[in-house]
DNA sequence: TATTGTTATACTCTATAACTATA
DNA sequence: TATAGTTATAGAGTATAACAATA
């Protein structure tokens, strides 16, 4: 043990507990809708994170997963016309991966469904939607070490 | 469209938006973990549902997966010493699925571990993490749809 | 007959290693 | 030489279907 710590445990592992309690409560909804969509938790994660075309490594390093990995994701995920490969004009080494017009609407209808779904969220009034709007907001600023 | 929302829309949309980053914010801590611990995700699942002794069944009910694979899942983890199969006094049919001590260890190891560890959550402020403890409570207070 | 868990099969996800094309 | 992506292979997660034991 070194210095003790700059706020109670027992108030930050409730807190733990609580996060992991909400992850889980978002997979009932997160499954139900998959399946429904004939799409795997992987392929959702993948379309979330083509915001713009990225190269397929930069997939990789976002999903957690060899380089490998992603080469069979985008096949199957682009014989179903909801991504495509496209030429990096700067590298020809490289592949982007981006969400077609399908693509693009199959993953808004998602993210758009799945979160009205989590019981709990429309009980909360606006001032307490406001506050963990807020809350969730400054957490999120703070920088993650894999960033620069 | 019909009746207008309860409360506006682009505020639960925000609220959606920041619930996904920080689930995806997770994963990062959650990911690293779980590979040094020699770990799946599905596995560490199994192990955060197992608070007590429970049937096979119910367990392929809360991983959202067919019976047939929890076979093999807890095959997999009893080879290790992290659960064990034990006879249900009250059906002869049914097997409960029950930590080791050493299963017990592993799991407390990695919650107490992967929570301090989110970035962003040590940089709230005292009076905000118990902002955020309340409305995650009252968020986790509603029932689920699939509960009685 | 219905339910619990297992086995068999096939597809997806994942890592490792060897390979091609490009830088 | 190093990097981006692919292919081959093997282990793990997933669903479907057929099965044994028990209720």
């Amino acid at each position: 043990m070194t210095e003790p710590p700059a706020h109670d445990a027992p108030a930050e592992a409730e807190l733990g507990a609580l996060l992991f309690a909400l992850v889980e409560r978002m997979r009932a909804t997160f499954f139900a809708r998959l399946s429904a969509e004939q799409l795997t938790p992987p392929q959702f994660v993948m379309l979330g994170l083509l915001d713009e075309p990225r190269p397929m490594s930069a997939l990789c390093h976002d999903l957690y997963c060899d380089a490998s990995n992603v080469t069979g994701m985008a096949d199957r995920l682009s014989e179903r016309g909801l991504l495509e490969r496209r030429l990096d004009p700067k590298d020809r080494r490289v592949r982007l991966l981006a969400l077609t017009p399908k693509g693009r609407r199959v993953r808004a209808r998602l993210e758009r469904e799945m979160v009205p779904d989590l019981p709990g969220l429309a009980a909360l009034g606006d001032d307490d939607r406001r506050q963990l709007s807020r809350l969730l907001a400054a957490v999120l600023r703070e920088p993650t070490a894999s960033e620069p």
